[in-house]
RNA sequence: GCCCGCUUGGCGGAACUGGUAGACGCAAGGGACUUAAAAUCCCUUGGCCCUCGGGCCGUCCGGGUUCGAGUCCCGGAGCGGGCACCA
């Protein structure tokens, strides 16, 4: 039996493409673009099943568009800076760029066996000065566009460590290395103003149409538009009044606390001179700056003994805490509580006893008597117990409260956004370096653009805590740009989200002197197609979205959205595996034995399996995407990673699934190789008389072509598989003596090649070449289906009898409801099912089903 | 805590906008070929009942809308993801 060497088979046409060099786009403004692009990947160090699933995603979708005539813009590059570089160097003492280096290389061979059709031309890594420097022109635009300035803000400080952590660093209110409680600490520190879009990015979002609609949703929740009011209560024996934010004036009339945030400057205050004060707010502040860590927390505060009086009710005070569920970032870092209407004002009153006063009662209760116990009422109502409010809904309360705290000059109506500037300093060696000297007189000055790039110093000492590029002996001395006095750089780096937020636009023209050409980002912009993972739906598609309004603003292009459309894949899984003590075990460590149970590979000892879970290291449920490479081949990880499920959806690894894969594409290669019956000549017309199975087959073919099309369109790979399946399955079965089956083997094995090309590459490649065509099959168009062969003149309908199947009838496509039900009637379940019974309707929708109503 | 998503046979999934539930694949069982095994090919396969014609039940659970619900609405359960310094 043939058998198909997968190895040589794809090393060679892996060579052919790269000699011949088919991957390499320019622009061409005769024909209409197409931008793929994947999310480019963090160089860890290998590839890991989730790279492998993107950016198969990815390349189907290039080399079907390819076909489809378009010119496919298709590019591939590293996210290159990062911390993991850096605890690398710290538990290997290996230097960052040597690390991150030698991971590219491994990576991009790695890939380079997957066959995708890259224009490798474009690579670009972002630790490369030629690219940051790049984006250190940037920032000295946003500078002087007014879209960066300075100001303090919180980090999770490890003392030991000397060095600030992420929160996912902070485990149980420690460092996750030195084990040290962490402590929240103030930096001055580098932001851009990403809230001055923050209408625009919102409103723009209903113009992605081409987005899912939770991405938008998560978009739209993250930049948090709500309409309120600022407020100022008097504080009694204080100069200054207490400003806070609220989306329920309404609710006033049933304050009974105000709240700050342990951050809020009168809480500093308060502390200097009170150790209990100063004691809280160094425990809320042990808390971590995680907004689910704040909100998780149990809520507590501490009076601080000062009283705000109630705007409207002469006499009244209002007792004011500190309470570590206020955030500082969220309006004025201050609130008034109102128990009875906020489930977490609520959760506070009844810790530290403070009345409820219901102030909105349901429209159906009695005023009098309704009261709040556990859960607040936040429903719409009638306003109580609220003066000049009473009787007046929800919505209108607030206007009328707000247009009170208007015409007293007490407050203002106003619209708050919980996006947050985007802070981008990090106190980290292995980034970009920020272009700026701190000038003893001057204070921060930007390099100078003709001083650009500032280049990150490779001779850094990782061994001890902290900043190396703080501790450089030569590096951060420098003279003043401004002054010429001696000062020193800045040793902050920028976020890594930074680099992330503009690549696309490098793509494009990747070796320009200047970040990119206008010409080539006008060509190209927007990607047409962004593909990646989920947990990007926020931060990394967010800013990139400013930044392409920053960009525009600056003079660098003009660009609404930088991307049309978004994929955003599911995480690969696996079934996990323990020993019988409790150890993970590795997929490649275990077997599964007959009768479905697994055992160990050596030894044979049972093993527990476990439900499957997104592959991790700590689980140790990877498999390595090199391995199934060198067992299976490119084509076999590929068809797997689309047949088995949605793009969208979580896909289980499993061995067998593979082996199915595997089993098809060799059933392929031996039809071409090895036809079942010999073949007409290449070009061939189509015989004049077809028999019925040949013509029901032929109608098959356009079917497919018109199916996987639209599969492809929507993305639908797992379906397109299918129908090719299905397919081959009925060329499988043609008659052999068919005197039409040789012209329909062909003509089917043709098509099969050409509508699995974008999923298994080097095969259909081998498929087209030994069908006789010449190489490559990627520049072929694709294959049209003939509409007239796609709609079968017939049509199956289903009879049922109140709702119930009861049969089938066949009927010419678009038969006269008298004919249908004639028909319908006269089917044996459909007899037995109405028999002595009236019939009281019969629906008929066309072409698809009947019911009888009796 | 807040926000988002998912749930269909033994398993992954299919079912376009409410119209024949289970396409395609995997696994399992049976058979063919073979000295044997592998590979390959063929058949069966949602559950229960059956007089082998068929009957009843069935898309996480409980309600509802409809001639008709996996699909729409209300309530609930379970699982997963995100939460601003991981990328």
């Amino acid at each position: 039996m043939t058998r198909y060497n997968v190895q040589e088979t794809e090393a060679k046409w892996q060579s052919h493409w790269d000699e011949s060099e088919i991957f390499q786009v320019t622009e061409d403004p005769a024909r209409p673009k197409y931008y793929v692009l994947e999310m480019f990947p963090y160089p860890s160090g290998r590839i890991h099943m989730g790279h492998v699933r993107n950016y198969t995603l990815g390349d189907v979708v290039a080399r079907y568009k390819r076909a489809r005539g378009f010119n496919v813009l298709h590019p591939m590059g590293w996210d290159a800076f990062g911390m993991p570089a850096e605890n690398a160097a710290m538990a290997a003492k290996i230097h960052p760029a040597e690390w991150t280096w030698e991971n590219i290389r491994n990576m991009r061979s790695q890939l380079r066996s997957m066959g995708l059709s890259y224009d490798w031309s474009r690579e670009l890594a972002t630790c490369s000065p030629d690219y940051y420097r790049h984006e250190q022109k940037m920032f000295l635009d946003f500078l002087e566009a007014g879209l960066a300035y300075r100001k303090e803000s919180w980090v999770n400080w490890d003392p030991v460590d000397q060095t600030v952590l992420a929160n996912e660093q902070v485990i149980d209110g420690c460092g996750w290395r030195s084990g040290a409680p962490v402590e929240k600490r103030k930096l001055s520190q580098w932001f851009l103003k990403i809230t001055e879009y923050s209408d625009d990015l919102l409103d723009a979002l209903e113009g992605l149409d081409r987005w899912p609609d939770r991405v938008r949703l998560m978009q739209e929740r993250w930049i948090g538009r709500s309409e309120g009011a600022f407020m100022r209560f008097p504080i009694s024996g204080e100069p200054e009044p207490l400003d806070v934010f609220s989306t329920r004036p309404d609710t006033i009339f049933g304050a009974s606390f105000m709240a700050l945030s342990p951050n809020h400057p009168l809480a500093a205050r308060l502390a200097e001179d009170n150790s209990d004060i100063a004691a809280f707010i160094a425990e809320c502040n042990r808390l971590g700056t995680s907004e689910e860590a704040i909100e998780t927390a149990e809520k507590r505060g501490i009076d601080t003994g000062l009283k705000a009086q109630h705007p409207f009710r002469l006499g009244i005070e209002l007792p004011i805490y500190i309470a570590n569920f206020v955030l500082m970032e969220y309006g004025t870092g201050a609130i008034f509580g109102c128990p009875a209407h906020d489930q977490r004002d609520l959760d506070f009153a009844r810790k530290y006893e403070l009345p409820v006063i219901p102030v909105v009662a349901p429209r159906d209760a009695d005023p009098e008597s309704f009261s709040v116990g556990d859960e607040a009422f936040l429903e719409d109502g009638v306003l109580v117990n609220s003066d000049f409010l009473d009787g007046l809904g929800v919505e209108e309360a607030k206007t009328a409260a707000i247009d009170r705290f208007v015409s007293e000059d007490r407050g203002r109506r106003a619209i708050v956004y919980r996006l947050r500037d985007w802070g981008v300093s990090r106190q980290r060696y292995w980034g970009c370096p920020i272009p700026v000297v701190h000038c003893p007189s001057c204070g921060p000055v930007p390099v100078a653009a003709s001083d650009l790039p500032v280049v990150l110093p490779e001779d850094v000492d990782l061994s001890q805590p902290g900043n190396p590029l703080d501790r450089h002996p030569t590096w951060k001395h420098v003279d003043c740009p401004q002054c010429g006095v001696p000062a020193t750089r800045e040793t902050d780096t920028f976020d890594t989200f930074f680099e992330s937020s503009w690549y696309f636009a490098r793509f494009c023209a990747p070796n320009a002197d200047e970040a990119f050409t206008r010409e080539a980002a006008e060509y190209w912009l927007p990607v047409d197609q962004y593909i990646g993972g989920i947990e990007h739906a926020v931060l990394h598609l967010l800013y990139s979205r400013f930044f392409v309004r920053a960009l525009s603003r600056c003079g660098y292009l003009d660009l609404a959205e930088p991307f049309a459309g978004l994929l955003t894949q599911g995480m690969v899984c696996h079934e996990t595996y323990r020993s019988a003590d409790g150890k993970w075990l590795e997929p490649s460590d275990v077997k599964r034995i007959e009768g479905g149970a697994v055992v160990t590979l050596e030894g044979e000892r049972p093993v527990d399996i476990g439900r499957s879970e997104k592959m991790s290291k700590s689980k140790k449920n990877v498999v390595d995407p090199d391995h199934i490479i060198a067992a299976y081949g490119a084509d076999t990880a590929r068809l797997f990673m689309l047949s088995d499920s949605p793009p969208e959806r979580d896909l289980e690894w499993t061995e067998a699934g593979v082996e199915g894969a595997w089993r098809y594409l060799n059933r392929l290669y031996r039809l071409v190789a090895d036809p079942p019956i010999p073949l007409t000549p290449v070009g061939a017309g189509r015989p004049a008389d077809m028999t019925g199975p040949g013509e029901a087959f032929e109608r098959l073919v356009h079917k497919t072509i018109d199916g996987v099309s639209g599969d492809l369109e929507r993305f639908h790979f797992n379906r397109a598989v299918a129908r090719i399946r299905e397919l081959t399955n009925a060329l499988a079965e043609l008659p052999v003596e068919g005197p039409d089956s040789p012209w329909l083997t062909r003509f089917g094995l043709e098509t099969i090649a050409q509508l699995i090309g974008p999923m298994t590459p080097h095969l259909a490649d081998e498929m087209w070449q030994t069908l006789g065509h010449e190489p490559f099959l990627v520049d072929m168009p694709w294959p049209e289906a003939d509409m007239k062969l796609v709609t079968d003149e017939t049509v199956t309908v289903g009879v049922q009898v109140n709702g119930k199947l009861r049969g089938t009838i066949e009927l010419p496509r678009d038969a006269s409801r008298e004919t249908v039900e004639g028909e319908a009637f006269a089917v044996p379940g459909v007899e037995r099912a109405i028999a002595g019974k009236e019939i009281r309707k019969v629906v008929v929708v066309p072409n698809r089903i009947v019911n009888v109503v009796v």
